[in-house]
DNA sequence: CTGAAAGCGCTTACAG
DNA sequence: CTGAAAGCGCTTACAG
């Protein structure tokens, strides 16, 4: 009914005595370069749109072989999420202030699919394709899907690093491994040589490129056989046992993958009357870039969320405007350190210093 | 290039040995009504489809069919802002759970109009065009885009009450006016009479609505001037002055529009050696529905964002399954009362009580 | 039951 | 410079 009101480019061209194809042309703006079309008809048409308030029809434009000016936000998880100080907020006002300057608008996929779950694919078809491009983010991320879109030649962009079997897809990751070993060397140059590193059970992108810092920052020291300093285990896991049981083997600080590990450490030394850093020095590896998410002076380092979506969306455009050009598509953006007070030198150090004196 | 690899209801209908129409029949699961397509045939079109790995093109499906399963949000502000606990999120939680509930995805108007700013019409087109209908919010509106928008017989539906000249446009609203009174009616109850109510200069609706249940409730216990009682100030005139000169004049509580103003009189009363309720009450009239917000014990009401989000994607369904049904469009969800500490008799009344005694 | 055909609203060669 | 026309891939009356 409604759609029966809306004015077509028909009637822009007959109001504007042109045909449909000057309206297109003047429209998209190409009526400069190969093709000439005189001031005053480009103006009548602009007139004639003025007028009839005429908006493309997108499904015509896309079926036809232009462009949405659409760009898809596709999550593994909600977008509005009901919690405070969400995980995807940084990420998403990124992606919507590269939006606005880029001109694109973006299309939220909120709908399930037929099974209840999140899903690009809805009965073996592509949802996104309603849009120029997609942005997908989430950590519950459906590999075996990702490599169907990306065999189909979907333009998209994940954010965060994910490696895939069916190719290089385009990413933007965070720089975990440079900024890892970076902390991981200043525990080393502070006279620390055993440091527990503790992941969590599940080893994704992030958590190898952590690892990998960490294994770059001690080989550094020729500390090589990391078999027993690389343990991975559940938050729940942290307690008093494990860290008196790690530091009675000599460890003298504590590198968490994650920052809830971290703060779980923190609670449980002061439960059991552990000093930091006198007793043991402690590092997080990567924290929201989110100053009202307190890290109550944990040493750690800023993981450039908002960045990530901005680039996100930044390298997507480039990708639409050129699918074939050949610009690098996975993107690392460094993370910035957050100094804090957990690290010091280890407890035997200090001693020893003090007897040189 | 992408599209030319794919193949499409042509090549299924050829390779089954039928005409598209029965391809488009059998995907859409038109077979059984009035269409009757025989079993063998419909297993030799699914056999088609998997051989070939068809899927649909989106866009040919929308232009051919009508509906897009999209609706528009648009806001005056950034959707996804900087801060944290942010005005939109609940509203965009309830807007995008029922979303995904009614099976519609959701185009966020990112994109900046000509002039810079956010407007529904970029020179003078409407943008929302694209979509079903829209969800509006936004503290910042323009009214005159709206009562534009409401001529052109565009579906849509605003979060919060607007009244209009140009007409009666569909809302979702809170029911500040009968929790006001309900609050006030309470401090009556407890004997004040002089009840200072406290707003901002900005009179909106929902500042109107709060003022008419204040005015209500008074009326109720008989007291009709109000001309001293009502006042309009800025949070920064709220100082000790202010507090000592409206109790020195005989009032003994504050019902205060909007909780900043209330957290205000809390921090001065303190500041200023007052004890509440001992010295007076104090009220705010609405806090926002989030757990997280600490309303530090005023007694208040909470506004339903999230419902009134949820709800309004429910009437925008509503009037889009039918633009003319005649079903309310104006709807108002109640807010629940959110008890404190910060009410009780007035100061005179207790001694008067042991008195009596 | 099934096929031929119109049409959704646009873009893009291709002629003038 | 401009117009007539094909075609994007689908759905849906409308004939058989």
């Amino acid at each position: 009914m409604r759609r029966s009101q809306r004015p077509t480019q028909q009637d822009i061209a007959r109001a504007a005595g042109v045909s449909t194809a000057v309206v297109s042309l003047v429209i998209n703006g190409r009526a400069d370069g190969k093709v000439k079309i005189s001031k005053r008809t480009q103006e009548r048409v602009w007139a004639a749109i003025r007028e009839h308030g005429y908006m493309p029809n997108l499904a015509a434009r896309q079926l036809a072989g232009g462009r949405t000016n659409i760009i898809g936000v596709f999550t593994y998880e909600p977008i509005f999420p009901m919690e405070p100080n969400n995980f995807y907020q940084p990420f998403l006002v990124g992606i919507e202030e590269q939006a606005a300057v880029l001109d694109y608008n973006l299309l939220l996929f909120t709908r399930l699919s037929p099974d209840g779950g999140r899903h690009i694919y809805h009965d073996g078809v592509n949802q996104l394709q309603t849009t120029d491009g997609a942005i997908l983010l989430g950590t519950n991320e459906d590999r075996a899907e990702l490599a169907r879109l990306y065999q189909d030649g979907f333009p998209f962009v994940f954010v965060g690093r994910r490696e895939l079997d069916a190719g290089p897809i385009a990413y933007t990751a965070a720089g975990y491994a440079d900024a890892t070993e970076h902390l991981i060397r200043k525990l080393l140059e502070q006279g620390h040589r055993r440091i527990l590193y503790v992941g969590q059970p599940l080893i994704n992108e992030s958590a190898q490129d952590r690892e990998a810092g960490f294994r770059r920052a001690m080989a550094s020291a020729g500390i090589d056989d990391l078999d027993e300093l690389i343990i991975r285990c559940q938050i729940h896991d942290l307690g008093g046992g494990f860290l008196r049981g790690w530091i009675e083997r000599g460890v003298t600080a504590f590198a968490m993958e994650h920052m809830a590990a971290a703060l779980r450490i923190l609670e449980v030394s002061s439960e059991e009357g552990y000093g930091i850093p006198e007793a043991f020095s402690l590092v997080a590896l990567g924290k929201a870039d989110d100053p009202t998410v307190d890290h109550r002076g944990i040493d750690t380092f800023f993981i450039p969320h908002r960045e990530m979506g901005a680039q996100a969306l930044v390298l997507l455009c480039r990708i639409l405007e050129d699918p074939d050009a050949d610009v690098p598509r996975q993107i690392t953006i460094p993370c910035t350190l957050a100094a804090g007070r957990t690290t010091g030198p280890p407890p035997g150090s200090r001693v020893a210093r003090k007897e040189v004196r």
